[in-house]
DNA sequence: TCCTAAGCGAGACGGTACGTCGTGTCTTCGG
DNA sequence: CCGAAGACACGACGTACCGTCTCGCTTAGGA
């Protein structure tokens, strides 16, 4: 998952392989980025290694000595491309709130992430491995977001203290706002405009404090 | 787009063509049905035209003298998989909120509707006419549910009559309801339990009656 | 074998089939002319059954109701190109010989001609009917030319009356004159010229003489 | 042309090539043995590269990597089976012309040779580059057995020294022999036996003596 | 005169081979 | 021991041609 330690699982088997000339670091991230640049022109059925390890100037020999398959690089190749946001404290829910909508627009309105995020999350369909790796290295940091946001709400005040089931809204919580994102984007196919942030901040704005009020009328 | 209509683009120029031995139906049908098969049972990539042929009991010649590739015949194999939702009056907006992200999710939990649908999304972010059928033969009946699911409400006064901007409004409910399914489903990797649903189901009326309420406080 | 008889082999099967519309006969011509285009633009193996039926503004069914396959077509195509050598009577065995050889390598310098024999000479090494449709259509009638020159130089005197074995040295002769002139045009690909054909004739007109004597040293 | 270089034109452009893994040996080998079992068995047309890769124990990119199509493949492995004639010296010009007769009857007289011989000559009707390669590799060495022949003959003094044209007149001489066999085996289509070859010396060598003798009768 | 069997154009069909491309493994060299 | 270069087995791709078939239309001859 990392880039730093791509071999597969195990970054080093069992301490040893320490003679001989070590592996070359500038090999690591040329790869990576000539298979985030194919990945855009020709998306993932289209890369080829063959290609990879040409843009990179590589051997094809080393691009399989450093991952195992073409899906394992591309997806190392993309991993970083998705840990970017960060949730600056804008002082009210409804600013921040309306901050990471934009945050989350604007990364997946750069079309390397387009591609590279529907290409794994089509992959992972067939693939249960992958689909972990998505969830621990994609997933679940964006969801740390939605955690910190509501805390920074309840301690202000905006929001009442947690629920009985915390994890469950939080999940709910983070399925609308990156999935509304994402059907935006990629399915509709239409651009995340002022007008439908500002709509989608008021519509989770009012859904957020439905979840937080026990219902009142039983 | 049709399974009944596999030319490319225009089914039949207007007029057809009356010369020559016409083509099989029962081809097209076995086919699709095939192809449909092929792809729940090896994914998209592993789906060759070979195998599908084999499968529909028909020459790989047939294959590509209806439907120039690959991806086009996959796209048509699948198209008739994701429209198939409809939208019983239940007599509130709460219910039929609830059944329509029931049914949705239904259909997104079958794995060749997975697999499809994620697949041509994939592809789509490199195909601006995929994208385009994708809207038109997919997204367009979905989004005309919501369409009537909201007129059916505001003819029983749960909701007021149309806001200024009834089209954006419409999109944006549509991107909450469909992509939070869809992450939640694809992404995020978990089923749509009844809990999820129910939470989701309050969360989408509050947001739904603050979209229609003018904001009122200043 | 006969363009104006293409059925395979019996022009009307026991006399019947007098009803119906009848077949074209300007088709034959056009189909024949096309085919002989095709083999001298193509060669055998690139002429295609679908490319000669365009040619001849005719549809493939046509061409297979006429001849059961493509080397039947091809062969009737290229039988009558190589049948037009006659024979006038210059007065002299040399001037005889001289003649046909000329017109025998004036006949093979035409490249139409050239591509046709080779290519059915070809197809015979593994299809023994052909082989004798060969003999009986191409070599039998240029055999006889043979016949008839030695009765000619017999009866003015410039050879001596048969001996023994008259088939044998007559298919000898003929297998010298055919084979050389075939050799040179083909495989040493250089052309008959005067000088060449003159030195041939001397060869021949020693050798011819050297048959006819009874070997006289024991 | 040669089964150890089967590079299209240039073997090895002087220098080679010593990175990467050197071309198998043996594979060369197993594939020319492969194609000429082939070519017996099924003929020029019917061979099919996938067939001969089979029988070679390789696969069908390796045959395309050493030769860019089918036919220089076939052409490659048959050009060796027609080198293989000598002449040994057996004391006299009747016996020497005798022998290389009945030599060439007997290579021609193998199916393989036939099929392989008349196809590629088909095939260079309509490609001079074929064509040349008929003539070095195949042409040339059999017309050497000649000027040595006659070089021999010369010297036990059966024949007078060199007329004026000694290229032209042994050109006449090898287009003979080579012609009259080849006539003999593969138009006609019968075989070079005892009597028709032992006629056929005769003739050989009286046209010989007339063709080294200056003509004294005006 | 009309009926009817055949010819005809058009083109779909089942097959088979083609030649290309991509994957992941291997084998050789030089650093 | 690493890295480059590239050969290799495998298998899918999309194309071309063969020879067959199925349409609807045309065209004569025999009734």
């Amino acid at each position: 998952v990392s880039p730093t330690a791509p071999e597969p699982t195990a970054p080093d088997p069992a301490g040893s392989r320490r003679t001989g000339r070590p592996r070359s670091t500038e090999a690591d991230r040329a790869i990576l980025d000539a298979a985030r640049a194919a990945l855009v022109e020709l998306g993932w059925g289209g890369l080829s290694m063959a290609d990879v390890a040409a843009r990179a100037g590589v051997a094809k020999t080393t691009l399989y000595r450093r991952w195992p398959s073409k899906n394992e690089l591309v997806l190392d190749a993309v991993a970083d491309l998705l840990g970017e946001l960060e949730l600056p404290d804008l002082g009210s829910l409804r600013a921040d709130v309306a901050c990471v909508v934009q945050r989350f627009a604007e990364l997946l309105e750069r079309p390397e992430t387009q591609t590279a995020l529907m290409a794994i999350v089509a992959e992972s369909t067939r693939d249960p491995a992958l689909r972990r790796r998505i969830r621990t290295s994609i997933v679940e940091p964006h969801r740390r977001l939605v955690v910190l946001g509501r805390q920074r709400a309840q301690s202000r005040g905006e929001l009442p203290p947690d629920a009985a089931d915390p994890g469950a809204t939080i999940d709910l919580i983070f399925d609308v706002i990156a999935g509304a994102v994402v059907h935006r984007t990629l399915v509709t196919g239409e651009p995340v405009d002022p007008v439908w942030a500002n709509h989608f901040t008021t519509f989770l704005l009012a859904g957020l404090t439905a979840l937080h009020t026990p219902p009142t009328t039983p």
